[in-house]
DNA sequence: GCAAAAGTGTTAGAAGTACACCCATGA
DNA sequence: TCATGGGTGTACTTCTAACACTTTTGC
């Protein structure tokens, strides 16, 4: 039996691009052996185990509860209010998930974040593991405090991008067009960049570089194909 | 008798400008009864207690080794690998320290941070807690990854302070100069900001106002003394 | 007067903003 | 040929960097 530290969780915040809006990844508040205890849904997150790195307890719950592998995360806050489990149903819910004989009596949160998009892949994991998508404006209420989890994961990513613009890479196609990413931009940010100075703007990112392949099969002019380029050599 | 959760502790990286360079608060490594079991200096931390929050941790905690009372701090980042208590005698002191009976399996702490002055107040608060200002580039071996976090946190103020530059007015006097402003912001961003620019700089702070006060005493021209302005009306 | 640091002015170039206009493509 | 979005060019403003010079103070 794996020892389980039961005072220290990881939550994990991904969010996704699908083109339009940004989503995040909720799954169902339920029990090992597959009945809902609650109507509830929650981030992908669990305890700990006892020998375990907290970025690799991460990627491990991820997994489990969604199916995703290698997803690059990045840890953002701890959350631990002494009152996280004020909710009795939320404690007791945990109990019978980990199969703890001993009473919760409070647990410290790592949450991790994930920008990514959301393509055919990740649309068919659903199926098999309850995990949606859902935009953040229109997140249903969570267990414990994730509503908060989430609202400061959103305004941690805009901190984040605005030091280091290249995370915003990981919500695109390996191709894609300068107004994906600028509508990116403006998603993530909030603000608004003019679409008509975006070329400017893109000429000196150095790690945007242009292809010679464009669009297909759009009612207007083609737009040109862009790829990321992570080292500083071509 | 306070009951003391044995897997989660805080740290606190207290980073003080003296004027000419940045400084971080050490402390001994010792127990209760005050005899030092170690010869290492740590950071300010410890275990927390069950039914206290992490922010109020970090504050009983700052107190408790060095009798400093409402210093801002923030959380930055939580530390979990699993071999963090690698070296046995971390461990025995912990165990040793906190009156634990149970061997100690593994720890995460959460690591605040602040950015403060070293005052005349300051000065005098070493004498009775062994808590001891050390530049950061003079830094001894830390037990635990203590050493890590002092470099993560740094590294983490930097970012910080690019997004919001009102963080360094916690390490300059209520009045300051303008050169004062740029040796700060100097020492922590690790630029050098021309000073024959930096008036201009100043001008478009609005939360920087100048006094008519001037240095005095100095064996060259007085320099105008600036403060700062939190809210946006006079 | 001299040393030392404060503070101002000028200029050139880079970067950002606004907006007019042309281009390619499917219907 | 029209609607739609892609893309370029020009002019204007604002930000940044480099550097020369003047001012105030104690000795």
């Amino acid at each position: 039996m794996i020892n389980i530290n039961p005072y220290v969780s990881v939550d994990c915040v991904l969010l996704g691009f699908d083109g339009e809006r940004l989503n995040v990844l909720i799954v169902r508040q339920k029990s090992q052996n597959g009945e809902v205890d609650t109507g509830s849904y929650k981030l992908p997150g669990s305890l700990i185990y006892m020998d375990e790195d907290l970025d690799d307890a991460a990627q491990r719950v991820l997994k489990q509860l969604t199916g995703l592998v290698q997803v690059k995360m990045v840890q953002f806050k701890a959350f631990g209010g002494a009152n996280r489990l004020a909710n009795p149903s939320d404690a007791v819910w945990l109990e019978r998930f980990h199969n703890l004989e001993h009473h919760l009596e409070r647990i410290v949160t790592i949450a991790y974040l994930s920008l990514l998009r959301i393509d055919r892949k990740m649309q068919t994991l659903e199926s098999g593991y309850e995990a949606h998508w859902v935009p953040v404006t229109e997140l249903p209420p969570l267990a414990f405090d994730h509503s908060m989890i989430v609202n400061e994961a959103i305004e941690s990513v805009r901190n984040m991008t605005m030091l280091n613009p290249k995370m915003l890479f990981g919500l695109l196609p390996r191709k894609f067009t300068a107004s994906q990413l600028r509508e990116v931009m403006n998603t993530v940010s909030g603000q608004n960049i003019d679409a008509k100075n975006f070329h400017k703007k893109l000429a000196t990112m150095p790690y945007v570089v242009p292809l010679d392949e464009k669009e297909e099969g759009v009612s207007h002019r083609a737009a040109r194909y862009y790829k990321f380029k992570a080292s500083k050599k071509e």
